[in-house]
DNA sequence: TGACTTTTTTACCATTTGGTCAAGTTACGA
DNA sequence: TCGTAACTTGACCAAATGGTAAAAAAGTCA
């Protein structure tokens, strides 16, 4: 955390600059996840948060530091389904709960998921570090907790990381690939049938054989 | 099909026109599947192909041709493992072989994934009518096949579609998302431990109880 | 080699776009 | 109500960028 660039440090946002700032994020996420960094425009931003470029340009410093407090913002919230995965939980019942979570923000907040995959996609220019600190040690953490698990006999023997990888690419699937999905399935009810197949999916994949000891 | 714009029907395309149209969408592939299409600069693919810019737009109309072309030469091998099942054989060995070959592709074509990846996440503004004509129905007739190796009770009642949405999701998930794996795993062989991975999950799903006659 | 076509390059635009600046305008405490 | 600080805007840049035009160069074939 060596932020705080020293030159302003919010001493008091006033109530003004708060409504401003969240307007332009706001807008610059919805200009952003749709067209990406350098396909959005300041003045797309602008006309969005009904704001002229200059006054933008007051908030914030430039594009970039719009698009890089929009990513930081994220990552948070982004990972709190996996936060609260609880270690003295039901393996099973936690694990599909989280996958369930994880479809539900997809199904919420798409933008965010598209304008995520939109930054890695092209390498993660703006993101090395945060993944490198905030999401390494997560993960790691999170798949000593299902190693732990698996090791008990309390879920069927799977690769923890890989797992993990295939929860995220499957909810947010969801939202990063929505206009083909549009296409596909035109005015089906995807999310429901998504929700059931992805309990099914890792249901069958996690439950530990019901053999002798097992579980449940 | 209503292309063919009357102008230029390729009569016949000479040695060096085909070995530079290569050129041009070699390079154009590296550089748009790492920028994005408006990310990507003319200079850039000019550069990377060792042509001049107006060299460029020498053999294709403008930017936009280049995109549209890279697209639908890509549409066509990217379905190609899902062509490939074969309803004949067996339900459970040919769907992990197209599992297999999927991730094989995100691995030897992790540039074209991104590319398509990047077209759908913004809208797929230049795929609708491919999605719509090429990739709908190919979709409806594996589906088609995968409910009636259910209905035999050759395979775990499943959700065709999703079936299909999370094959895809879990393996281009590999190459999408290159950048992130690389500083989770950093160094580790990603690939193979995916496979192995991803052979587990979907045996599991779709392995049938082995009961007297099956069903759930 | 000479006439003709294809390919390549050297300048050059016109527009877009991120960003600046100085001059307003508004909010607010004393 | 006045003064100061916070906020907003119109007018502008400079650089980047997609694209054009016309001439030069390189092939090609008789």
């Amino acid at each position: 955390m060596q932020d705080m660039p020293a030159a302003e440090d919010t001493p008091k946002p006033s109530r003004i600059q708060r409504r401003n700032r969240k307007r332009i994020l706001d807008a610059a996420l919805e200009v952003f996840s749709q067209y990406g960094f350098r396909g959005a425009t300041l003045d797309q931003i602008a006309s969005e948060a009904g704001l002229s470029k200059p006054n933008i340009l007051y908030y914030f410093s430039g594009k970039e530091e719009i698009h890089v407090t929009l990513l930081n913002a994220l990552m948070d919230t982004w990972l709190d389904p996996l936060r609260e995965i609880d270690p003295e939980g039901d393996p099973l019942e936690e694990l599909l709960q989280y996958v369930h979570r994880k479809l539900e923000m997809s199904r919420e907040f798409p933008r965010e998921s598209r304008l995520f995959a939109n930054e890695i996609i092209h390498g993660a220019p703006r993101m090395g570090p945060d993944l490198e600190t905030v999401l390494k040690p997560l993960l790691e953490q999170s798949a000593a907790m299902i190693d732990g698990w698996v090791a008990e006999g309390r879920l069927a023997p799977v690769d923890a990381r890989h797992l993990i990888f295939s929860i995220w690419a499957t909810t947010q699937h969801y939202a990063d690939f929505d206009a083909q999905l549009q296409v596909l399935m035109e005015g089906q009810d995807v999310h429901d049938d998504a929700s059931a197949y992805l309990d099914t999916l890792y249901r069958r994949l996690l439950t530990p054989s019901s053999d002798k000891d097992g579980a449940q």
